[in-house]
DNA sequence: CGTCATTTTGAGGTATTTCAACGAAGGTGG
DNA sequence: CCACCTTCGTTGAAATACCTCAAAATGACG
């Protein structure tokens, strides 16, 4: 399990623009900083469907997804379970409210991550504000991911938010394996989770687009946009 | 407008546990770093519909909600607009991308502001890593906000859903005019794209609540829990 | 006391959900 | 090697809930 990990060589950080005035310095994760974080990280290995902790439990831990696909989701007291987002290389989770996870995490394929243990994350932050600073960048990505993700899941139409969920797994991070193709690393269940639908809603939107000609699916794992166009003016809602 | 903020002397952090060991000391924002962001602050008062800034400007600030109630919302291309939140007392904000706005945020009630520009801020905060921390415990408090309205908007009730939104704003640092009930400060076309509904859909949601006796509105911008056991029943999705 | 914006109400259309059942894929054990 | 089982995905038909369009009612304000 969890092959081709080789080119990750510490906790990457996907650090994006917020705090970024046009010109200034922006402050980036240097190799003594990624030595430091990976001296107190512990690798993590996920089979699929192995957690990398479940909601409730204590918050000891902060993680940083090096490769794969890790899905954040909840549990709901009316027993349908809604994914919060899906996780992929250098995203950074653990979200915690008085010192419980939120949510639960879970890998959905082979996955590797890191485990940056409190304890010894906040005394580095406290002393490296650099480092800090990138911690905050990667907290405000994930900000503006949860508010995509808000927005999609507004769109009244099946079709298009299945279309925002294929395109948003085509800007991911995933290993591209056959040129053209749009890994799928998760099951119809989750991208309903994730999109608030009912697995056959997505089924029949697949149906509809598959047919329209829009997207292709080469078995449940792989698709392919077949009309960009069309494609992109679905996938369009943000 | 705008009266009776003097009780706010500076930009008030209401600070949330996140990266926070249960026993851990948690860096508060001394009278020291409020002084030094007070120096870099400017105060905004917001009439109603005032703008602290608009999407797709660039970003050249942080702010920080002193007073009122400010919502963060986005125009889609469909012509709908989509509130992404409701920002109150001791919120921060000023989400951007690539230097760029991602939302507008407009006072919805009489509302203050402080505005703290980068050029100054991202200094002050590379070099007191205590303040920067409060600072992402602020978006960690935000990110933990939009998942939950994530939740909320997944909910396939109407009913349900503005439940849920009743209950935050009862749970808001609003002020409570008269005791036992619950300021609602914003128009129901803000409650209805806040919760991706139609104004209708909200208002339909607000007569069945009421004639239910779970709610009772006192004019358009208060209303009351009348049966606490059946709202909290209907509030709790999350 | 008009005017404008907001809110409410009504009737019909439409998309997704629900319920039920079938089909496909992968793993286990005889 | 095949039967069996579990998980996952697909398809069909009816019900529900929200949306859309239209119009009346309420409230704020000059």
């Amino acid at each position: 399990m969890t092959k081709d990990l080789s080119r990750v060589s510490g906790p990457a950080l996907r650090a994006l623009p917020f705090f970024r005035p046009e010109n200034a310095a922006v402050p980036r994760l240097n190799e003594q900083q990624r030595q430091r974080l990976l001296g107190i990280a512990t690798r993590i290995d996920l089979k699929p469907r192995g957690f990398a902790y479940k909601e409730h439990a204590a918050a000891g831990a902060v993680f940083i997804c090096g490769e794969g696909a890790i899905k954040s989701f909840r549990d709901l007291p009316s027993g349908r379970r809604r994914v919060v987002g899906f996780l992929f290389r250098g995203d950074i989770f653990g979200l915690a409210e008085n010192g419980r996870y939120v949510n639960s995490t879970q890998a959905t394929m082979p996955s590797m991550c890191y485990r940056l243990p409190l304890e010894q994350l906040v005394p580095i932050m406290l002393q490296d504000p650099g480092l800090e600073f990138n911690m905050m960048l990667k907290i405000t990505h994930e900000l503006r991911e949860a508010q995509r993700h808000n927005i999609l899941v507004c769109s009244r139409s099946a079709k298009v938010r299945l279309a925002a969920c294929i395109k948003m797994l085509e800007s991911s991070p995933l290993p591209v394996t056959s040129p053209g193709t749009i890994p799928v690393p998760m099951t119809r269940t989750d991208i309903a989770d994730y999109l608030g639908l009912t697995i056959e809603s997505v089924s029949r939107a697949t149906r509809e687009l598959t047919s329209a000609g829009v997207i292709k699916f080469s078995g449940p794992r792989a698709v392919r946009v077949l009309n960009r166009e069309k494609f992109e003016s679905l996938a369009r809602v943000l």
